[in-house]
DNA sequence: TCCTAGTATAAGTTCCAACTTATATTAGGA
DNA sequence: TCCTAATATAAGTTGGAACTTATACTAGGA
């Protein structure tokens, strides 16, 4: 429950062109809201509250993270919520898949366990799936 | 580029729930878009046309395939469609990923020439886009 | 040939989500 | 304390997409 978001909540978020374009940008790296706000704003033709809140779904969809740094908010793209989008997608895997969908959710599983090991607590208690 | 669809035109069709959950359903093998329409129809309380509708933006997505027979229409779900939604979201991989996904990658090709190969020809000029 | 089954398209309605402008919130500097 | 910067929220509009019903298309079968 307290996890960051469903398969539902993250297809609904990235089937916006806008907030796709957003996590391309925070894939690049993480960028306070401003920053988003500028470019995307600039490549679409949009306001400041327009991409704020884009920014809104992403977050409540599990998508991005934020960290708040004085009056700025850096956002980032989320990985586990992106996980949720890989999973969903695992299911159409070629007929005879089965064991190497299990390899593959068995490597990324490691690898999140061991992204979440190397950080801080601090930066980790968003999602608390 | 035969390609059936854009990531964006993939994304833009997997936003609605009902367009997923066809998905989920064509992933357990084909079916004619009649019992699509039953079944869709009857969990989400959609007309025929309703589905019919939704059958042609995944169609126009590269999401699904047809074959006509008689006058049913059997639908599938396209892989290779879905590959270009898979893609998409490898370049959030973690960071150090680059090996285990060009395996992936080269993985999924291998497959996708091998299923087209057991074919006949007839039954796959369809996207020609 | 006509009828029927299976499916797609036409045309119109309605509702929601993506925008807008205006304002609230919050943190820090002078 | 007040001002400003950075961001989020409030409130209202509007275009488009997801429906609806009605109808057209197409392939067989009687």
């Amino acid at each position: 429950m307290s996890d960051g978001g469903s398969a539902e909540a993250a297809f609904d978020a990235l089937g916006d062109p806008v907030r796709r374009r957003i996590m391309e940008l925070l894939g690049e790296g993480e960028r306070p809201a401003g920053a988003v706000a500028d470019i995307i704003g600039a490549a679409f033709g949009i306001s400041q509250p327009a991409v704020s809140q884009h920014l809104k779904v992403l977050r409540e969809a599990g998508l991005v993270t934020v960290r708040a740094e004085g009056t700025r908010r850096f956002y980032g793209a989320d990985l586990d919520g992106l996980a949720v989008v890989r999973a969903w997608l695992e299911r159409f895997a070629d007929g005879f898949a089965g064991p190497l969908d299990a390899l593959e959710t068995e490597l990324a599983r490691g690898k999140r366990e061991r992204r979440l090991a190397d950080r801080p607590a601090r930066e980790r208690r968003r999602g608390a799936a």
